[in-house]
DNA sequence: AGCTCATGGCGAG
DNA sequence: TCGCCCTGAGCTG
């Protein structure tokens, strides 16, 4: 369950396991026999993330797309290989590693024209070191759709989750409803600036952490609430909890299906 | 054991 | 906007 954060980690670990060496690629779950076997006894030349998206180049022209969805998960271990338990989608094996993939919504061979099409579909990813934030304040400055709405399409800022929307909502002082067009450039740019150190926090550290440190425990003298998400936050999933900053209740509604946490005292109107 | 919820996104209407 | 996909964790009982 993944925001931007994890994929690129994910990136990082398969290439550090398997890259530039031949695999075995199986498909205990039978989903993904026919692709497995187009991988298997290849070289894995490369791994990406792209916002939430994972590409893995295997020899012969193949890349290998994955896309977590909301329950896809990686495992990953020393050999030995443990036998199969439960549904595996694909299992990644040499001699020293393995890895497996279950309950990812996509898990696809695609070319590198596919692959491209894919890419071109994506907004801005504040983890990838060639992204500005520009092409998004582009979109963002001309929509009429909520920030809220804006942050969450991937086709505006790619990788950006449900927990990175809320948080960094709340450390700008921004009210989920405003539009975007009514946004102002350097509210904008406040927001990207945000997304990228908060988000490269997450790669760095495997969590997101989102409250500044004249908050944190220690200082306020609370306890630590590390959501199960794993990580200390100021408004994702503490509906009805006070505010750390001025205690006012933590709001809660569905926006466009999702839940949407927000300080109405910190983010007015 | 069964129910609900979850860091996501697609296609139908 | 809704239903659906997919899996696991955390409740309840």
């Amino acid at each position: 369950m993944p925001e931007g954060h994890v994929i690129h980690r994910l990136a990082a670990e398969i290439f550090d396991r398997f890259g530039r060496r031949v695999v075995r690629a199986s498909s205990p779950q039978g989903r993904f026999t026919e692709g497995a076997a187009l991988i298997d006894g290849r070289k894995v030349l490369a791994a990406e993330a792209n916002g939430k998206h994972l590409f893995v180049a295997f020899g012969g022209g193949h890349w290998l797309h994955i896309h977590l969805g909301m329950y896809g998960k990686f495992t990953f271990g020393e050999s030995p290989v443990p036998d199969p338990v439960g549904q595996i989608r694909l299992r990644l094996t040499n001699r020293d590693h393995w890895c497996d993939l279950r309950g990812a919504s996509r898990c696809e061979l695609v070319d590198p024209g596919t692959k491209e099409q894919i890419e071109a579909r994506l907004g801005d990813d504040p983890l990838r070191s060639d992204a500005t934030g520009e092409r998004a304040w582009a979109r963002v400055s001309r929509s009429n759709a909520p920030i809220a709405t804006l942050l969450m399409d991937q086709s505006v800022v790619a990788g950006v989750g449900n927990i990175f929307r809320a948080e960094v909502l709340f450390r700008a002082g921004i009210n989920p409803d405003i539009r975007g067009r009514d946004l102002d450039e350097a509210n904008w740019a406040e927001i990207w600036d945000d997304l990228v150190s908060l988000m490269r926090y997450g790669v760095e550290h495997g969590r997101i952490d989102t409250v500044w440190p004249e908050h944190e425990p220690e200082a306020m003298g609370r306890d630590a609430r590390v959501d199960r998400h794993g990580g200390e936050v100021y408004v994702y999933r503490r509906a009805g909890m006070p505010c750390l900053v001025c205690g006012t209740e933590v709001a809660l509604r569905e926006h466009a299906g999702r839940n949407l946490f927000w300080c109405p005292t910190c983010q007015a109107a």
